[in-house]
DNA sequence: CATATTTAGTTCAAGCATAAAATATATTCA
DNA sequence: TGAATATATTTTATGCTTGAACTAAATATG
C-alpha cells in the first residue's frame, strides 16, 4: 500500500524545479526592482532635502496624524522595531522637526507629533517624492499598473499566510 | 459648510500628474510585499542557519564563481559599496567559509573564493531558501507568476531608464 | 493590599550600508 | 624616466536596524 503523504511529498518534489525556479526569478526580479527605486529615492532625498527614507517614513506617519502618535503605534505602523523608534525620534527632534510629548494620564507613554517646520518640510519633500515616483513609473501603461496592484495584492496575502503561520509558533 | 477633510483631499489631489496616485500606492505594495518577503527570509536563515541575508547573497554570487572572485566584482554585481563587501568578506573568512587570496600579477587585487566548508554550507541553505520562496508564493496561480515576470521587467526597464539618466549628471 | 504580569520605552552590542578620504599599486604619456 | 592619472581595496565617520536586556509605570489577581 503506498502512503498517500508520501506520495504528497513525492508530487512537491517533483513538481517543485520547475516552478520553484520561476517564483525564485519572480523575487529577485521583485527585489531589484524595490532596491533599485528604493537606492534612487534615498540618493534624491539625500542630495536634496538633506534627509534618510527612514526619517522621511516616519514624518510621513505622523504628517496623518496631526494630533500625534504613540512611540508603539509609530513603531508598529512602521513594522520596526521599539528601539529603531526611538534613535529616530532622538534625531528627528534634535533637528526641531518633531517633538516629544508625555502623556501626563499613562507616565510611560510618548506622544510624538511634526513640529509646524516639520510639516513644511514634509510637504514639499511629499510632493517632490510622489513626482520621482511618477518619473520612474512613468513606462508602464495604465494597464500594467492596475495590474501590478492585483498581482501584487495576491502575492502579499500569500506571504502573510505563511508568515502568519510561522509567527505563531 | 465646507468638510476640511475633503479640502484636504482636494488640496492633495490638486496640479498632481494624472495617475500619480495609483503609482503611488503601487510603490507602497511593490515596497511591503518586498520587505514582508525579506524580513521572513532573514528570520529563517537567521534562526536555521545562523547567517545573514548579506552574508547568504555574498555566498551565492561566489557559489556561481568557483575560480573566485575579484572585490571589485562582487561589489559591483551586489550593487554595494567597496566599503560594504570589505567587511562581509571580513566576516565571512573569520567564520572559515570563504578565503581571500592575492593575486600576484596585480598586487592590489584580492580574489575570494567559497571553502569546502562554504559551498557545502551554501548549498543546505539554497536548497532551503528556494523552498521557503516557492511556499511564500504559493498562493499565486502561474499565470499571476508570469504575468509578474513581465510586468515587474516593464517597470524595472522604466526605472533604469530614469536611473541611467540622473546618474549621469 | 501585595505581588505578579503586562505594557511603554530606552539602552546596548552587533552587524549592515553608505560616502568620503586614505593607501597602495599599476598605467599612461609627455 | 617621471609625473599625473587610474584602479583596487581599506579605513573612517555616521546612520539604520535588530534582538535582548533593562527600567519604569500600569494593571491584574490572589
Amino acid at each position: 500500500m503506498t502512503d498517500p503523504l508520501v506520495e504528497d511529498v513525492e508530487a512537491l518534489v517533483r513538481d517543485e524545479p520547475a516552478g520553484s525556479k520561476m517564483e525564485l526569478r519572480l523575487w529577485l526580479r521583485l527585489l531589484s526592482c524595490s532596491n533599485l527605486i528604493s537606492a534612487e529615492i534615498r540618493r534624491r532625498l539625500r542630495t536634496e532635502f538633506d534627509v534618510t527614507l527612514p526619517r522621511f517614513d516616519v514624518m510621513a506617519q505622523l504628517h496623518r496624524e496631526p494630533n500625534g502618535l504613540r512611540l508603539g503605534d509609530l513603531s508598529r505602523r512602521m513594522m520596526v522595531t521599539n528601539g529603531n523608534i526611538t534613535g529616530l525620534i532622538d534625531r528627528l527632534v534634535e533637528e526641531g522637526l518633531v517633538i516629544r510629548e508625555t502623556d501626563p494620564s499613562d507616565r510611560r507613554a510618548t506622544t510624538v507629533r511634526l513640529t509646524r517646520a516639520g510639516t513644511t518640510m514634509f510637504r514639499m519633500m511629499a510632493s517632490a517624492h510622489e513626482a520621482w515616483i511618477h518619473e520612474m513609473f512613468a513606462g508602464l501603461s495604465a494597464r500594467r499598473v492596475s495590474e501590478l496592484l492585483d498581482d501584487l495584492d495576491a502575492l502579499k496575502r500569500s506571504v502573510s499566510r505563511v508568515v502568519l503561520a510561522s509567527d505563531e509558533k
